[in-house]
DNA sequence: TTAAAAGTTGGAGTCGACTCCAAGTCAAGC
DNA sequence: GCTTGACTTGGAGTCGACTCCAACTTTTAA
């Protein structure tokens, strides 16, 4: 069976939104495995690399660097993770990570929707408690509410 | 009144958590103003600085270039920020960046917890559903950039 | 047959954001 | 008086992540 269906990489970089010079970038540092080539020597992506280039895009739009993002694809090969505990620890600290990093990201966008919404206010982010300054508290629970932040956006 | 209490470059990185080089880089580009020296050249600064640059620290958390910063910069300085409409459209921008990047977050916090839960799926972040997959929603709008091979920010 | 299009490679260049360094000043302590 | 420590400056170096380039092959289209 050799009919999956197969793409270039000028193809891939279009599906993807990731550049040809990056996905060969990331080949050469072997964040992605080196491509399957035909005769002539080209690369073939299949559905499969489409979906790895899209998580490591996805990866880097939440500013991690391209080393942290080796675990993540170590685990998007279909293993199952839990035969690997330490990569299992590794996603959980990301994930800790991220959570943070949402925190911040949900203090700038308060901090924006305060000035927005009156000047003169002073608010900040680093989640440390400072004299009478009672900012809202954004609980990693209520966090998820960024949604509706933005009911009908479409810049 | 000069009995604010002011602080060494030193005493400023401790408190901010930002390198007295980094402080000085800043300076250097403008993004925070020229400080204020004592007689033998010594830079100061005051509540007011620490918060600054505690501000800058949290954007840059937030993977934010610091060119990107300028604008809340001026908003910061107290301003009201209705006063300049080209700056609240900016803000307006950035907020809508950061609720996308906050959606990229959620979804590889989703991707991280689907893998931790059971191995074996293989789901990413792009939004495109696949089979019985009945991964927690993150609604269509704010994943609309990862599929719009949105290229955001440079050249 | 020739020319254009699409790919290959290794390597060089760029850019943002630091980070480090050398040379110098100044204030305090031994 | 001399050393130590905290600071100043301008500039050089580093590092990650591309991005561009030249030289080359192969396929397609005129």
């Amino acid at each position: 069976m050799k009919t999956e269906l197969a793409y270039t990489i000028k193809q891939t970089a279009d599906q993807t939104g990731v550049s040809e010079d990056t996905i060969r970038y990331y080949e050469k540092i072997a964040l992605l495995p080196r491509a399957e080539r035909r005769d002539n020597g080209h690369r073939v992506y299949r559905e499969e690399d489409l979906r790895t280039i899209r998580l490591l895009s996805c990866l880097k739009k939440t500013g991690m660097p391209l080393e942290e993002m080796r675990p993540f694809l170590a685990v998007s090969v279909d293993a199952d993770p839990a035969d690997y505990p330490e990569l299992v620890a590794h996603l959980k600290s990301h994930r800790e990570n991220i959570v943070n990093q949402i925190a911040s990201l949900q203090q700038v966008v308060d901090f924006i929707d305060i000035k927005l919404a009156q000047g003169r206010y002073r608010g900040e982010c680093d989640g440390e408690e400072r004299e009478g300054t009672k900012k809202k508290p954004v609980s990693p629970m209520e966090m998820s509410h960024f949604s509706a932040a933005s009911k009908q956006g479409k810049s």
